[in-house]
DNA sequence: CTTCCACAACTAAAATTCTCATCTTAGGGA
DNA sequence: TCCCTAAGATGAGAATTTTAGTTGTGGAAG
């Protein structure tokens, strides 16, 4: 999941895109309008974060560009407690929820899990393939009711290839979801991570849930 | 020293990312037009990279534009080999530098050389301070003719305080130097490696080349 | 059909970077 | 002077990434 938080406060944009990143949400930060509305469009974001307050041009202004150019991306839009016709006018703009400043991070979590939710059109958000069962609420992973503990990369990736069971993934989508943007092609950390998540997945068993697909990426098996 | 490369070709990128990045350099990538425009009026890059054939707007609107906007910083275009006319205009308009691709990755590390050397105005490129000898050229430091070994990172830092040896380094300026842009500003990890280059550098002696200045930031001292 | 080669993928181990928790120090009141 | 607080130092170690050597695979050549 890919977010892209345009803010202009560095205090504050740096507070968001950490507490997101301990969600394991790839995050990219934008201080200033015109280069949110580009990034905007230049890359398929699952969530757009946007300050209204914004120098070089408002935020309300990048939203009605950027859903004039077709970017159709959740926005969920914050406002200073003053700003009242604002927030109004965000939600005119085509923003999918509000949230006022001062506020409590946990409730920014909240309300990006549901407008991911909302997005992805999943009814109850629990991924299972196989008996692996994963909570995207709680990050809570299991295998035939045992627990399993993963490192924040791990998770990303598991959850990346489990929310698209079944279909072959490939390094340069993995890379653009999981990690950074500008992202060195000659390293293999994915390979490695895939071995990671193998160690832990499928220890001891001789059918390992993550297909590798020879030349194109890797793939979770959809069903036994 | 902080590098924007303005490419958008993800690979040219991510290759001369890496390039740069190996020699120490704090590098940000944009890969249109527009963007390379905002980054370039919103930070105060030592260099710029920019490829003249662009998504968005052309290479040489952008320098165009950033030189209108008082944008000083050395700039060096790329081109391809066929685009000759181009590469005149880039330096009508305001270039410092250009280089055909394709190219030998030593090359533009050369041509990076150079122009922040002419910008920095330094003319043999050896930093001293006290005993301790640094060689931008090929990395290499050493203490009263004793070789001491960095890692990039630390490589980085200390190269930025013997720039500005004698002056006070706060850490956000540190920050944008040798770090991501949007740093969190709840870490220490400059603390950590302030103590790392103090480990490597005065080992066994009783006084610091580096300086705490308390409540503001470190300074290297420019004199026994 | 078999062998060989080149490339892709795998993995252990090392290196690097960063975080966290704890300890120390400096400086300003009471 | 003594104590308290904020700032800084640092060891331990977790997470991430790189490196390098090994293994596996599929196609080409014989």
């Amino acid at each position: 999941m890919r977010i892209l938080v345009v803010e202009d406060e560095p205090k504050v944009a740096s507070f968001i895109r950490r507490a997101l990143e301990e969600e394991s949400y790839a995050v990219d930060v934008c201080v200033d309008g015109p280069g949110g509305l580009d990034w905007a469009q230049a890359v398929n974001y699952d969530l757009i974060v946007l300050d209204l307050m914004l120098p070089g041009l408002p935020g309300v202004e990048v939203l009605k560009r950027a859903r004039a150019a077709g970017v159709k991306t959740p926005v969920l839009i914050l406002t200073a407690r003053s700003e009242v016709d604002q927030r109004v006018k965000g939600l005119d703009a085509g923003a999918d929820d509000y949230l006022t400043k001062p506020f409590a991070i946990e409730e920014l979590l909240a309300r990006t899990r549901a407008l991911l939710r909302r997005a992805g059109g999943a009814p109850t958000g629990i991924l299972q393939v196989d008996d692996v069962v994963l909570n995207p609420v709680t990050r809570e992973v299991t295998r035939g009711g045992q627990r399993l503990e993963f490192t924040t990369k791990e998770y990303a990736l598991l959850e990346y290839l489990m929310r698209n069971a079944g279909r072959v993934l490939t390094r340069s989508m993995i890379t653009e979801h999981v990690w950074d943007l500008d992202f060195d092609t000659f390293t293999n950390v994915i390979d490695v991570y895939i071995s990671y998540l193998r160690n832990k997945i499928d220890k001891g068993r001789e059918r390992s849930l993550i297909q590798t697909v020879r030349g194109s990426g890797y793939m979770m098996r959809s069903d036994g």
